[in-house]
DNA sequence: TTTT
DNA sequence: TTTT
């Protein structure tokens, strides 16, 4: 209804690899496995426990897309903003299942490396201290407000009011056309 | 993992009234059904779209139940903050089922009323314009920070201490102290 | 830096009317004053107190100033996500002044009325039951993704399910290839 | 006001190591200084650009405090969830100043360290590669709801996947008992 | 002043 | 200056 919100934060670790798989007229959808854990010592006992929790991540963001391709790998430390989709689906019995997801696509989705691993390939030594992956987007497409051509009024400085935050979603337009073939369970 | 986040934001209306249950030693548990709703102009049709989605949600801390089960009614709007949870159970048949649940508990836990209509109890007339419903808490225990006056010190005291951004989860010990019974599917 | 998140989320009410202003190659620029504030019982003296903190919110997004120049209002309540800001400038005097706002501009941006006053002008009467604003955006351009999820039971009550992550930011056409449509209101 | 919320995120890292003061009661408050930045390329020059935002953080909360004085150095990456607050204060010549932070106490505020370098106090080195630091807080006291969810697939990688929301707000009594001293501008 |  |  108007005014609603839909948002969800994760700050975690990939349990695997990215999986990447195409629509049949080649939009990229990319999956992920997101674990976030909490832990805490137990008021009786006193023991550490610890609980983790597995978040199913699908990005339909082309830009996006490819960070996750380029950039994620198993164990990789992540911050995603998204939203909650729920849907429904049958087993190969004909049973119905639903599985809940956080979507990026389109707004106020978000995915941006928090740790240096993926930027090298490799070792993420040296130069990666305390790093996190830059995925600019390019598919921000964002926009001078203020700049080149007129800065909004009196204050504000030169420079200060343009650009996006890493891999904001939104972006190459195709996102947002989904029209997802049947055969994409998604 | 440490340095690990989830956390979902909602706001959107209740498509039922609350559901209260208890676990046997008598804490409350509150279950609330949440619709939240995105509108958009397809880009080929150029018709208007909706798409609603539905949230189950889990509410652990006691003084948020008291909160949902007095004020809250169907259609009430609320602003939501909890975590994501997905549980596994079994239907009748034995099959597994998984159900993901924002669940409402301890820190970073809040929920507010973003309508005036649980005011009053019935019509959110008069003066509810604007409103929205103000759940203290109780389990805040907040206080001055600024001035010099008055001066809480000491312990914090179970649910003597209300306070404030609404209904903010935590507070009264007896959210913590969880320790539910088994036979409590969640 | 890589990997950084800057992200304001706030809930509160107008105290005047937006102020609309103008670059001069005529963008527009609009600025909010909110309210929010907290509530909490003292401890000691079991007064309840309250704490009101006022928060400038600058919008460059163009579907979003005209969002608020249309439909916001003194004493409107609105959900506003947006990032920090600090400019520095100088007062009459020539000091150096230093102002902290909310910015509202490109992605993750978004401004949704969460009460219905703005809708009929006056008394958020009828369908507005519980209502808020709906600037569904149309920037959004969002679509199909699978199918609609289904009320879990009972159904959806009337009037609580409408609307949208509303004027989720992003905007000048370009950066999503909006092709808006001029007649589209957003 | 009923109903509102106050709530900033952001994803930093520290400009300098934590200042730690205390008040004459002895309850610490610790300065944090964050910076976050965006970059972006130029819709004209294409250039890439960068702009760093620098947020001052005051944590009240006792717990934080400690979490900060022991682990948190300049360079820092961390993830800090607060709300907003505006203070006025005179500087030498009697000007009226205001100053802009995001302040953690109580509910609903947290710091996590999201890289390992705080961990073994100096390098960083070894097995905190991608890591984060765990400030598990003690004051969850969260527990067993349920039982833990297993990997969905694949598995957890090593070290993909421990942690906590870390030291999330609120919690030990002390906390909010504030009773700020009066030359504490705050 | 950080980080990339 | 809002809102309750």
């Amino acid at each position: 209804m108007a005014g609603s919100v839909n948002k969800v934060i994760l700050i975690g670790n990939l349990g695997a690899d990215p999986e990447i798989r195409r629509t049949q007229d080649g939009r990229p959808i990319a999956n992920l496995n997101i674990a976030t854990s909490e832990t805490w010592r137990d008021r009786n006992s006193g023991e550490r426990k610890e609980k983790t929790e597995w978040h199913r991540v699908v990005i339909f963001n082309e830009g996006l897309c490819k960070v996750a391709e380029q950039y994620l790998k198993k164990g990789a430390k992540v911050y995603i903003e998204g939203a909650l989709q729920t849907r429904k689906w049958q087993d190969q019995n004909g049973q119905d299942k639903y599985s809940t997801e956080i979507v990026l696509q389109g707004f106020n989705s978000t995915l941006t490396m928090l740790d240096g691993r993926g930027e090298g390939g490799g070792g993420g030594g040296g130069g990666s201290r305390g790093g996190g992956g830059d995925f600019g987007g390019g598919d921000y497409g964002g926009d001078d407000y203020g700049q080149p051509s007129s800065p909004p009024s009196g204050g504000r400085s030169a420079g200060a009011s343009r650009g996006a935050p890493a891999s904001s979603g939104g972006g190459a337009g195709s996102n947002f056309s989904r029209d997802l073939d049947d055969d994409i369970p998604f």
